[in-house]
RNA sequence: GGGCGCUUAGCUCAGUUGGUUCAGAGCAUCUGCCUUACAAGCAGAGGGUCGGGGGUUCGAAUCCCUCAGCGCCCACCA
């Protein structure tokens, strides 16, 4: 055992994850042992990491770790996702503060400067995973775009094309009029916000009558094809058939009747705008409006908004309504709170608009993924977002998975002059198929996840022997908030593609908050830089940290000092081990107190272990944590080495201090997963330790309880050993103070126990008397009374009350269990162990209560 | 508008299939200690009618109903 001096994380951190490189202890190649699998959740290859992803990567290492001390093949992959549109968002505003502007750049260029970006701060997230302890296998880093992915993507999108899943046509999508592109319904965020609503006249065709319109978006009437009011609405029952005249535009449009239209809202008449609203769009499908699309792809009015063409459309909102207004045909305005859909990457609020677009029919896909969570053949943490994701999944649409961008795997269809296409991997098969050299590619790319929803296994497609081995991945660990994006797309594709679930569990996380509830964000500047937290407290104090109040699948309140709370528990555990390094070996028989402490201690690990593992395997990690914690700072530091610390001067047994130097090696171990760092360092130097061996793959503790009386003469030790304390320092007695004990004769004694009882609580003598001394400080542990003969420091007044107060809850705990027994219903209903363990306490209290009331006596009697 | 979930100590949360006077943990608080590993520490203590009301049961934090508050997800009311 080597000595060690202050603990310093940011030393051994470094130190030990070079070396954890350099040894390649976290590659993992297939193998005859049971592979444990997880791909990470590919954050963005030009994101920097933030508290959400230090949780989620902390759980993933927590998890690989274990398996790999289990003596499983564990492989964790790394990798990045190219993030198609947050990425050339990005790459289109450092283009612009260059002063160059997309629009002037062949997508050739576009694309070089796209890659320069990646390549310049791709990786930058992956090297700040190490600093937490990742134990990635990053020779098995991937890429959403590099080849073997993107191989992947274009034969998947082929393969369902051929299927007929996959179709192009003229849809109502979500436009992103900042992005200019399309996005999925996934990726629009309906918020609630305050609008104003338009109360706008309509005249009637051919009479005196009008009709009043109220809407949100009065810019859209130059897209007016009707206007439509409820049949049953006896207000507007005459007008139907008629037509209205757009304001402004002065068209003529048909008054239509369809019970879509909500009686209650505004007057009950509803301007149709085929081109511009999802249901809008229905109505003119129904009755086959004209469609009238007034908007550019920036959403700027185009030459069907007349003299206000060119405007964008709020201003166009608000200069729209101004002429109405000026020519009276502006009846009021209401304010109105209503959703307002905005762009997940841009905040742009989405225009609905009419544009050509491929679509993949998920219904057939959902099926087998649907099936996949009922049947549990993939199991879902925690167990109520199977309920959100079937619900889903059940109501699944159409996936829109073209965007208008450059950045991504451009869409593998081809056309020729007439518009023929050609779906295939590659041009040449196009001219074949089209019979033409004149074919161009389309132009569109695939939506982002059309890639990561292949990930588990795509990760390994390049080696098919590797990915017979690895997939199935074991658990999946990402947020909740991805479920629709990724996780269900991910179960889909693993069905229909590789006939197999892609993952064991799913291990859903919450949001990062703050503490108070707050979402951390970069604009509230209420998130701390993981790194900053790392430098000042360890990657071990901030792993322990976030996972103390973790639980699966709830939000995470982030707290700084729980942080703290980790680097003093690492703190703690350092200077156990200075301790126990300054221990001479002496003796070579233990002495009767220490082999009662080693005894104990071995069946407490064994027992917390139990728990431990019972934690995990159900994803209760805080949990596990927790008992992890207690046992090495309560039971281990606090009680275990006070009791076979040597006094001052003196020497351990050598079979003591081997034991605890086994001990403490097999709490390192189940440190370990929390705590990689510490745990290694302090591994190493707790013995001498063969070239290249590590704790990462030293056999996680498999131990039993052996010893089931021993835990529980613990329990009653450690009470009366807190008894006494208690005594002392209610009555301001210093620890110095020597004191002796009595108990009555006949109380089950066993070797060891005196002198460790001596040992913890500065007890000269303990005298086991026929009976105890009447003017003393008492207490009771489990039906055993203790006294203290200290007479000087006896208040006979105050312990007559505590006596009274215990005698009497005491009593009313006897008439409750009576009461309880006395009941036929319960001692005829109830399962019999249960009336036993009330007949037992029966018993107990009344012993109890014979003991205390003898004292009370006694002290009274005095 | 639908669905899901939550409400237990000052804070964050455990409480498995109803059964120990069952009301717990961590943190925070208070008291006393610089005891030769650690003041980043040690020892001890206080603190909750389990959101309100009703019901089922021998027995309810736990099951049912209802009210109130909160959160999340989904949805085509302009």
């Amino acid at each position: 055992m080597r000595e060690i001096g202050k603990y310093t994380p940011g030393e051994i951190e470094s130190k030990w994850y070079e070396n954890w490189l350099e040894n390649k202890y976290f590659h993992s190649e297939p193998n005859d042992k049971e592979p444990f699998t997880i791909v990470i959740p590919p954050p963005n290859v030009t994101g920097v990491l933030h508290m959400g992803h230090m949780l989620n990567n902390t759980i993933q290492d927590v998890l690989i770790r274990r398996a790999r001390m289990l003596g499983m093949n564990a492989c964790w992959v790394p990798g990045t996702d190219h993030a198609s549109i947050a990425t050339e968002a990005k790459v289109v505003k450092r283009l612009r503060e260059q002063g160059i502007k997309k629009s002037d750049l062949s997508r050739e260029d576009f694309l070089g400067h796209a890659w320069d970006w990646t390549n310049e701060y791709g990786g930058i997230i992956l090297k700040q995973l190490q600093k937490l302890g990742a134990s990635c296998d990053w020779d098995r880093t991937a890429f959403t775009l590099d080849e073997v992915r993107s191989n992947e993507v274009l034969k998947v999108f082929v393969d369902l094309y051929e299927k007929g899943l996959i179709y192009r046509g003229l849809r109502m999508v979500n436009w992103d009029p900042v992005a200019l592109t399309a996005v999925s319904d996934e990726e629009v965020i309906h918020k609630e916000e305050n609008s104003r609503l338009y109360y706008m006249t309509y005249k009637i065709v051919g009479s005196e009558e009008a009709l009043v319109v109220a809407t949100t978006r009065p810019e859209t009437i130059f897209g007016d094809t009707a206007v439509c009011v409820n049949p049953t609405d006896e207000r507007y029952q005459h007008l139907v058939g008629q037509k209205a005249i757009v304001p402004l535009v002065g068209r003529e449009v048909p008054i239509i009747a369809d019970d879509y239209v909500d009686v209650e809202f505004g007057t009950g008449a509803l301007k149709v705008t085929p081109a511009h609203d999802q249901n809008d769009n229905m109505l003119g499908e129904k009755y086959n409006l004209e469609v009238i699309d007034i908007f550019d792809d920036h959403a700027v009015l185009n030459e069907h908004g007349g003299e206000f063409a060119g405007l964008d459309r709020f201003d166009a909102r608000k200069k729209v309504a101004l002429a109405l207004e000026e020519a009276g045909l502006l009846v009021e305005t209401k304010d109105l709170r209503n959703k307002v859909g905005r762009s997940e990457r841009t905040d742009a609020v989405i225009e609905p608009k009419l544009s050509m677009q491929w679509f993949l029919k998920m219904a057939e896909l959902a099926k087998p993924a649907i099936d996949g969570v009922k049947s549990k053949d993939i199991t879902l943490f925690p167990a109520h977002s199977e309920k959100t994701y079937l619900y889903w999944m059940e109501n699944i649409k159409d996936w829109c998975v073209s965007r208008q961008l450059w950045w991504g795997h451009r869409i593998p269809a081809w056309y020729d002059a007439e518009g023929n296409v050609a779906v295939c991997l590659t041009k040449e098969e196009a001219v074949a198929k089209l019979g033409t050299e004149a074919v161009h590619q389309d132009e569109d790319v695939l939506d982002t996840w059309f890639s990561s929803w292949l990930w588990p296994y795509s990760v390994f497609s390049e080696k098919p022997e590797e990915e017979a081995y690895y997939y199935p991945t074991t658990t999946l660990v990402t947020g909740q908030d991805i479920i629709f994006f990724w996780v269900a797309r991910m179960i889909m594709a693993g069905y229909e593609f590789r006939g197999k679930r892609p993952f064991k569990d799913v291990y859903f996380t919450g949001m990062v908050r703050d503490k108070k509830r707050r979402k951390m964000s970069k604009s509230l500047g209420n998130s701390p830089d993981p790194l900053d937290l790392i430098a000042k407290y360890g990657a071990d104090g901030v792993r322990v940290g976030m996972l103390m109040t973790a639980p699966a699948g709830n939000d995470l309140l982030f707290d700084e000092d729980l942080c703290s709370q980790g680097s003093f528990f690492a703190n703690k555990v350092w200077n156990a081990f200075r301790l126990v390094g300054m221990w001479e070996g002496g003796a070579q028989e233990m002495s009767a107190s220490e082999a009662l402490s080693v005894n104990w201690m071995e069946n407490r690990i064994a027992e917390a272990l139990t728990e431990i593992n019972a934690s995990f395997d159900k994803y209760r990690l805080s949990e596990a944590l927790m008992t992890t914690y207690k046992l090495v700072w309560d039971d281990f530091c606090s009680w275990y080495l006070e009791m076979v610390k040597p006094a001052y001067g003196e020497k351990i047994s050598e079979v003591a201090l081997d034991k605890t130097k086994a001990l403490f090696n097999t709490l390192l171990e189940i440190m370990h997963p929390f705590m990689p760092f510490i745990s290694e360092e302090l591994w190493q130097n707790l013995a001498e330790r063969g070239e290249g061996e590590t704790i990462n793959f030293a056999q996680w503790p498999e131990l039993a309880v052996k010893d089931s009386q021993i835990l529980k003469n613990y329990t009653h030790f450690s009470a009366l050993v807190s008894g006494i304390r208690a005594v002392r320092n209610e009555n301001g007695i210093s620890p110095k103070e020597t004191l002796n004990i009595e108990i009555a004769q006949g109380v089950e004694r066993y070797e060891g126990f005196d002198a460790l009882v001596k040992k913890l609580v500065n007890v000269e003598a303990i005298n086991y008397v026929e009976e105890v001394n009447k003017s003393a400080f008492s207490f009771v542990v489990d039906g055993v009374n203790y006294t203290i003969p200290a007479d000087a420091f006896v208040n006979v007044e105050e312990e007559i009350t505590k006596l009274e107060e215990e005698l009497n809850y005491t009593e009313g705990f006897l008439k409750s269990v009576e009461k309880k027994l006395s009941n036929e219903r319960f001692v005829a209903g109830a399962p019999e162990a249960v009336v036993a363990a009330e007949r037992k306490k029966q018993s107990d209290a009344q012993a109890k209560i014979a003991l205390i009331s003898e004292r009370l006596a006694a002290l009274k009697g005095s």
